[in-house]
DNA sequence: GACATTTATGTGCATATACACATTTATGCC
DNA sequence: GGCATAAATGTGTATATGCACATAAATGTC
């Protein structure tokens, strides 16, 4: 085999990359009476979760660019899914929260991810998921 | 567990993006001095592995949307790596081609590639990550 | 041979991604 | 207290990604 089959054939880079493109496009198709993106939905997700993160912590969570996270959160803010607030001790840092139709809507997209996670864990089976999921953690 | 717990946990979406994220970050590091970015590297690849295929063909090839593989083959033409060609039966076909230029540059990729192919693969085993490639083979 | 359909491609738009650089606020040290 | 440093965030720029829409060439049908 040649140098060029052996990197089309097992490059990392790319196999990674294009499954992330497939999965995207299985969840956004799914989540599109939501309005939400892949990004959007897993933003609003952790946010949740992690009661009023700051900016940077909320990028680090998702191992995001600080950068990107911002750019993400714009559209978000703009629908008037999350705000912004000032941390009453550190005024640099900006924490986010969801609002009313923010919470409302995460709901509804909740109930959007269970199907179409169990659609996709039918591809796999729960078990190779798990165990892929921790080998992609060690992929840092 | 709570469900937003769940899903921070278990979510397809989040975890093949985010693992996405880090394998390019990655590879971009390694093959800055080349000034190829992932996409690009892995286009270059394909192209010299298809010989002359037209953007559509290298499209599919490479899980990626029509019009997004048309976006990256831009700044690789703007640089002369890359040339296209009107299909002498089909004249709505590109056929797409490495210049000189561009073959010279993806000999110096590919001996980046090795390496940080193979710092990867000691993250993994190339064992698991043959494993793993094919199971992500199976989220279509 | 004319016309509807299909196929290959491009473009406008919105968001995703991250680097380089800039700004604001907090902290540490003397 | 004052100043160097660090930390949190934003902005300009370039590429990545894909949808909706548009165009041009080939193909099929009558």
């Amino acid at each position: 085999m040649d140098h060029l089959k052996l990197i089309s054939n097992t490059c990392m880079l790319q196999h990674v990359r294009a499954a992330a493109r497939r999965v995207t496009d299985h969840y956004e198709k799914a989540l599109k009476p939501t309005g939400l993106t892949a990004s959007q939905f897993t933003t609003l997700v952790a946010i949740a979760r992690f009661r009023d993160p700051p900016i940077t912590m909320l990028a680090e969570r998702l191992t995001m660019d600080r950068t990107t996270m911002t750019r993400v959160l714009a559209p978000l803010q703009r629908r008037g899914l999350v705000s912004q607030n000032a941390d009453a001790q550190d005024k640099r840092m900006r924490r986010l929260s969801l609002t009313p139709d923010g919470i409302s809507l995460l709901r509804e997209a909740e109930a959007i991810w269970d199907g179409v996670q169990a659609h996709m864990l039918e591809k796999l089976s729960p078990e190779v998921w798990e165990e892929m999921r921790d080998q992609l953690a060690k992929l840092t």
